[in-house]
DNA sequence: TAAAAATACTCCATAGGTATTTTAT
DNA sequence: ATAAAATACCTATGGAGTATTTTTA
C-alpha cells in the first residue's frame, strides 16, 4: 500500500470510472485499475464492483476510502508542516548565556532579534559555561554566548567580540582619582568577586595572577555582578568588571567610579558556540550579527 | 515521501541511531541513510542532526515524525478496517423482498439470518418489482427476492423455490365442498385481486387466460393479501393467494377455507437476483440457504 | 583507531507506459 | 458496434543490497 495506491482509488471513487480517474492521476487507465487491483488483494477485499459501465464502491470500499482520505488528509499536513519549517528562521531558537553577559546583552539582544525573526520564537536560558556547554551539546540549547576560549569535540565556536574589563571602586576611593589603574594594585585591596563557578571569577584570577606572583588576594565573595556592585558602593572593597556590565551605570551611581587599567587593557573574548551539526546556519549569523549590533559599551567586535 | 520513508524516520527518532533504526525496520544502514536523505530533500527540511556519535532530531524533525505517526496510525487503521471487512458475511447487507413474499418469507429469514452471520446487519426494503430491480440495479440493494422470470443485463438471477397457488374462499362458498378448484371457474365468481403493478396480479390474470380465452373476469381490488383475505372472509368474493400466505392460517380463520386447484398446480418461481459485479458470493449463498431453510409451506426448493 | 554515517555501484522489483483483448450492452 | 476495464508485455525509475570511503571523537 502506498500513498499514491490511495490517492488512486480517493479518484476512483470520486469519478466512478477507471479513465476519468486515471486522468485526474495523471495516469493511465492500465496503470490505475492494475494499481487498484494490487491493493485490493493486499487488502484481501474487493473496493469497487466493475459493472460494463458503471463502477460502484462497496460497503467496505467506502469505509476504506474514507480512511485512505484521512491518511492522504495527514500526509498532507505532513508536508505543510515541513513547509513552514523551511525557513531556519522559522521555529524556536534556544539560547543560552553565562550569567555575566546575559543581564547586560539580552535585554537589548531579544527586541532586535524579535524584530528581524519574528518567526523565531527565543527560549532563554542562563547558567554557568559548563551548564549551557553541557546543555549544548545534549540539544536542550542551540546557541549559547560565552567567555573563550572553548574547545569541546562535536561543537563549533565562533568569537563575537572582546570585552575589556574596568576597576568598579567606591567614590572616595584612592583609585577613583587615578586615570588608570595597575593590576597589581588588586592584590593589595580588598577584592570583590564572584563565587567559584563563575568563569568571570578565574578570569580576574588569572589577571591578578599575571600581574604579581606574589601574595595572595584579599578576597570577599558576591553572588552576582549586581550584588557586588552594592557591596562596592557601601565601601566593603573594589572589584573588576566587564565593561558592558559597568559603563553605562558608573556614572550615574554617586557612590561608584569606575576607572580603566592601564594599557594593554586586559579583556576577555565573547563568542558563539553551537553544535557543528546544527543546521540553522541562518539563524545562527542573524543572531551573531544582531549580538554585534547591541553595541556593547567597552566591547569590539572581532575582525 | 512514501509510507516507508515515514517509517524510516520514525524508527530514527525512535532509536536516534540509523544503524539501529535500519536494523528496527528490517533493511541495512545505507539504505536508511539514503532514504532519510532523500525525504529531507522532498521536504526541504533537515530532520536530523548527524553528530559523530550521537544522531539528534531538529526542532522541525520532531513536529514531522509526530505527524508521520500519525500518517501511520491513519494507515494502519485502514488496513484494520479492510481486514474487517474481509468476511463477505460481515458488513450490512441490503435485502428487498416483493410485496406478496416479505410479509411471510422475511419473519422466518431474518432471525435465521441473524443466527447465521451475527456480523451481517440486515437492511430491509419491500417494494414492486421494477422498484427493486431499479433499486438493485442502482445499487441502493445488493439482493432482491422477487416472482421471475426476469432478465436484466448486470443483474444475475437465481431460482430458489416454486410456490403453488391457491384458492381462498368464504367458509360457506360452494368451493369450500370441492377437492380442488378448476383455474376457469375464476371467471365465473367475483374475484379479489392486487392492484396494478403487483406482479401476481398479473400471475392470477395470467392464470385466467391461460384457463379460458372467453369472457373477462368480474375483479375487485384489495391493496395487499390481508387486505383481500379480510375481505374473502367477509364474503365479498373469492381469491387466489400464493401457499405461503394462506397455508398456515387458511385452517385458522373460521371464515375462510383454503382449497388447492387441480393437477397440474399453478406455481410462480421466486428467486434471488443481484449485480453480476456484486462481491459477496457467501453473503448470497448464505441467503440462499437460509430462504430455503425457511420452508415456506406449499413451496417446493428448486433442483 | 574505532564507530558511525555517507557514498559509490549494482541489481532487481515494480510503477508506469503502449498495445491488445475481453466483456457487456 | 461501442465503451470500458482487464490483460500482456515492455521499459525505466528507484529502492535496497554490498563494498568502500569519509568523518570525527
Amino acid at each position: 500500500m502506498t500513498l499514491t495506491d490511495l490517492r488512486y482509488i480517493v479518484a476512483l471513487a470520486r469519478e466512478r470510472h477507471f479513465g476519468r480517474a486515471a486522468q485526474k492521476c495523471f495516469v493511465t487507465q492500465p496503470t490505475l485499475s492494475v494499481a487498484v487491483k494490487k491493493l485490493e488483494e493486499e487488502l484481501g477485499v474487493i473496493l469497487f464492483e466493475r459493472a460494463a459501465n458503471e463502477v460502484r464502491i462497496t460497503a467496505v470500499g467506502a469505509q476504506v476510502v474514507a480512511q485512505a482520505e484521512r491518511v492522504l488528509a495527514e500526509s498532507a499536513r505532513l508536508t505543510e508542516i515541513a513547509g513552514q519549517g523551511r525557513d531556519p528562521l522559522s521555529g524556536p531558537l534556544r539560547l543560552g548565556a553565562i550569567y555575566t553577559i546575559a543581564p547586560y546583552l539580552l535585554p537589548k539582544l531579544v527586541p532586535l532579534l524579535r524584530a528581524r525573526a519574528p518567526q523565531m520564537p527565543l527560549f532563554i536560558r542562563e547558567g554557568y559555561t559548563e551548564q549551557l556547554v553541557a546543555a549544548v551539546k545534549n540539544g536542550e540549547l542551540d546557541l549559547i554566548v560565552i567567555a573563550l576560549p572553548l574547545s569541546e569535540p562535536g561543537l563549533v565556536v565562533q568569537p563575537a567580540y572582546d570585552e575589556i574589563f574596568r576597576t568598579l571602586v567606591p567614590a572616595q576611593h584612592p583609585w577613583a582619582k587615578q586615570r588608570a589603574i595597575e593590576p597589581a594594585w588588586l592584590l593589595k585591596e580588598p577584592l570583590l568577586m564572584l563565587g567559584a563557578g563563575n568563569c568571570f571569577r578565574d578570569q580576574v584570577l588569572d589577571l591578578c595572577a599575571r600581574a604579581d606572583a606574589g601574595g595572595a588576594a584579599n578576597i570577599l565573595e558576591g553572588s552576582s555582578l549586581e550584588t557586588i556592585r552594592h557591596m562596592v558602593a557601601s565601601g566593603v572593597g573594589v572589584t573588576v568588571m566587564p565593561a558592558s556590565s559597568v559603563d553605562q551605570i558608573g556614572a550615574a551611581d554617586p557612590l561608584l567610579r569606575v576607572r580603566p587599567f592601564v594599557d594593554p587593557q586586559p579583556s576577555r573574548r565573547i563568542g558563539l558556540v553551537w553544535r557543528s551539526s546544527f543546521p540553522r546556519h541562518r539563524a545562527i549569523d542573524v543572531v551573531r550579527r544582531a549580538v554585534l549590533d547591541c553595541r556593547l559599551p567597552g566591547t569590539k567586535a572581532v575582525k
